[in-house]
DNA sequence: GCCGGGCATATTGTAAACAATATTGTTCAC
DNA sequence: GTGAACAATATTGTTTACAATATGCCCGGC
């Protein structure tokens, strides 16, 4: 580990930084095409496909294809190749009991952690929260709403914890993909927007109490229906017609 | 996803379990022989080597390298191959930072699962930490004792936050493997009965503030000094001479 | 005797060719 | 016309050989 790598989950950095590593690069690209709905899940990866569009080999997509698995975001079928992950109902509730247990836990420390530089970073990412709604970009506006939760993880500063966010949002993200409500409205930014009232206030137990409201509204948002059990990934086929 | 797949973290299983897949079980034996500490911190991972040892090809021992790294159980290093992983004193702090805030954020949720045949899985695993005890086998204690603290995930039944101890028991084990202090008495098993206990009064807060000082413990046990940072792996040929 | 350059070796990284498998389309029998 | 068997295609899995890189050794110069 040569100076600031491995920060957070997977390959070179997820989310921010400047990935140099040339298969690095791919696994961001497609890993924000996923968190931006550009990909949906079901959406078959084809190796000779993504090979001949990234200029590289089929050995690199492979390679990367592996480590998207490992995140949960793709899922390999033996000799049938690799599709967008579409996680089943029940995954999805455990993702957001995952999420309550951690990041309600983390209301302590980050109401330790935030100094003023971090309450500052905190309320600029609102501003982009804010401008991402008016502009009606849904994928936008989702991918800064989570980024805000990966953002209050980074302040408390565990890096093991980070990359539990990181991959935890990535999945929020295919979950909302496939059960948000068509007639959402959200506006998670005034949420977040309390949120940080409470740190000003180093309300840790006000911050926990809001963070868990919060996650119950998000998953509220959704519809997690108990019936059947695992589509086979042609239920999304069946979804569209 | 067929039938009972994908449980944990990794390649098929890596605690619990038959792996089928012909890589997954190489993967389960490499991750068993680190978490027994017959592969130390530092020792290479030739891929040749372990393809012979093995009887397959280097591109399968390639694979799960790159999954073991994923896990942060082994590093990678461009064009030099791969070691098992030397967690810093920061990572070190990091990973017993995570496991606290987790593990004890778990404790109500322990206690709402953990019925009459929890509680009996719990105490004959009790058992099994004795044995090892007696036995004066080091690693088979360790191990035994990390197998515990994923055993009370398991009964929470949240898959992800299983994988997440998976994870943090893999690489504390690496951590107790370089950070241990010589003269331990340990004796885990006290305190995780202690931990039954409270389970069995369904006392979440006692519960949360025993693991909360089972943790504290463990980690006091080692020796975590803030010197230098970054040994960059070769720390470890100076630690031994 | 010590330092530096260059060669030899070991190991990993990459690519290309081949084999195995699943899916799709077609044809044939009934 | 319907169904099953069969052939064709597309895609992945695996092996092989080759190239790139790092490490250690040896030798020559000073």
């Amino acid at each position: 580990m040569g100076k600031a790598r491995t920060n957070g989950r997977g390959l070179g950095a997820a989310a921010a930084g400047t990935p140099q590593s040339p298969e690095a690069e791919i696994y961001h690209k497609i890993h924000v095409a996923i968190a931006e709905h550009r990909l949906l899940p079901g959406a078959r990866l084809v190796e000779d496909q993504l090979g001949e569009v990234f200029g590289v080999s089929r050995m690199r997509i492979r390679s990367v294809l592996h480590s998207l698995a490992r995140d949960k975001v793709v899922t390999l079928q033996r000799n049938r190749g690799a599709v967008v992950a579409h996680p089943t109902v029940k995954e999805a509730k455990e993702v957001f009991a995952a999420r309550r247990l951690i990041e309600v836990a983390m209301a302590p420390d980050i109401v330790r952690a935030a100094d003023d530089a971090a309450v500052r970073r905190l309320k600029d990412h609102i501003k982009k929260e804010k401008k991402g709604e008016h502009s009606h970009d849904r994928a936008f506006e989702l991918k800064a709403s989570h980024e805000f939760h990966t953002l209050l993880a980074e302040i408390v500063g565990n890096r093991v914890v980070v990359g539990f966010l990181r991959e935890l949002m990535a999945r929020s993200s295919l979950i909302t993909a496939i059960y948000e409500r068509p007639d959402v409205s959200s506006c998670s930014h005034l949420a977040h927007s309390n949120l940080i009232k409470f740190i000003e206030r180093r309300d840790a137990e006000g911050l926990a109490a809001a963070m868990l409201q919060h996650l119950h509204q998000i998953e509220s948002d959704l519809v997690l229906f108990d019936r059947g059990e695992q589509p086979t990934d042609l239920k999304s086929v069946f979804a569209g017609s």
